[in-house]
DNA sequence: TATGATAATAGACTTTCGGCTAAAATGATA
DNA sequence: TATCATTTTAGCCGAAAGTCTATTATCATA
């Protein structure tokens, strides 16, 4: 297995929680997940990954500007972006820029664990519908004034290991008292708990944090 | 698009309400859905549909047997047998006593559309992976006696149109009050449509029944 | 060691939920 | 018309949920 200090970047929450369990099962070292790019450069400036997965719908000028950044910071990290749409791709700022893999979210289930393994290598990866499509617009606008890095817009801390046991259970359509018994504290602890993940999920009641955790597939094998 | 009568089995009712939405929004007429093949028999009886479609992981002698009595009501009608597993599947029972069409279930997304319009036309259709399977292991085990036909074990009444919207509004996270003002009516109404929904769905509570629709894919537009 | 941050624990209080029973109004169908 | 399913309303009660505040435990770091 690789060896390599991964850095994840997601907006969601749950969907890094339910990828950070996928890939930790594969055996992969994830050294920190951030919900922004500006968090992760950050942490970069402190401990210096090898690989950064960063997913992003938005594929603007902004997010390049902070690649570069992540770049400068360590020519060698390998970036891996994966995306649901391609309206922003731009294989000049991508590309050249240093970026080893462009992956766009579909239906099927992606291999981060092939992916990331290939990129460690020093290979570069892109989907084909997405290779096919992209050489097709290149519409190169290198801009190279900076722009402030935006601001991290709703933080969201990450569940605790805790946390993470009770929103199973929650999932599994256990009651607060069901909860507290079958990991042995108090009702009212359980109630903590489940208060602190509602707080988290920014949710209100625990119906829309349980559908959130079923949509985000936490706690299953697969990685959508 | 096709004309022709379906009837649909399903032991799990929010399949059922899964699939119907799904072929009825792709304009097939679903004329009835039942949990057993032995209720569907009985609905054969007074009004023959001209499809059948039949969803049962256990796929026994008796499963056959009762296929056969359909086939019998009506030697015209067309079958098709969807399951999650090829265990019990027996070509001799299946190909040879009027089977039209058997789909295994997998991850990916079933065609009902193109399935349902070929067999129709008269076609057979089956998954390349079953197929090959299943010429494989050819043990015909014919049995001529008939068994008496299971009786439906639980039995799960349909969902109401009112049902569905407030299932809906369930999984939308909104609270009895919430759904009542949505939907103008009084919250001891909405509490009521609740109640019966998790008898219905024979959970205990709505986060049970909200994660039973989710993973079900009901108001989705792709059926598993 | 001291300190500060994070996590886990818990009790008090208010609101909401779910089960139960009952019944009226609507609408389709035999 | 009679009948049946659906939709609607209501009140009561105990259980569960959610908010708030507060204490203890753990762990890393100064």
């Amino acid at each position: 297995m690789t060896t390599a200090s991964l850095y994840m970047v997601d907006n969601c929450l749950l969907a890094r929680i339910s990828k950070k369990r996928f890939l930790e099962k594969a055996n992969f070292n994830i050294s920190g997940d951030f919900s922004s790019i500006s968090d992760c450069i950050l942490a970069m400036e402190k401990n210096q990954a090898d690989v950064i997965l960063i997913d992003s719908d938005l594929l603007d000028t902004n997010v390049y500007k902070e690649i570069e950044l992540l770049k400068r910071i360590n020519p060698k990290v390998k970036i891996i972006i994966t995306s649901s749409f391609l309206n922003d791709f731009n294989p000049s700022n991508a590309l050249c820029d240093g970026v080893s893999a462009y992956v766009l979210k579909e239906k099927e289930v992606i291999d981060y664990k092939e992916i990331i393994e290939n990129v460690v290598h020093g290979e570069f990866h892109m989907d084909i519908e997405t290779a096919t499509e992209v050489f097709d617009n290149t519409t190169a606008e290198k801009e190279e004034n900076f722009k402030n890095i935006p601001e991290k817009d709703n933080f969201e801390s990450s569940l605790t290991q805790r946390e993470l046991e009770v929103l199973k259970l929650m999932i599994d359509g256990k009651t607060n008292s069901q909860i507290a018994q079958e990991i042995i504290i108090s009702t009212n602890t359980a109630k903590a708990h489940v208060g602190n993940i509602l707080t988290k999920l920014s949710v209100t009641d625990r119906v829309q944090a349980v559908v959130k955790a079923v949509r985000a597939n936490i706690f299953e094998e697969k990685c959508f």
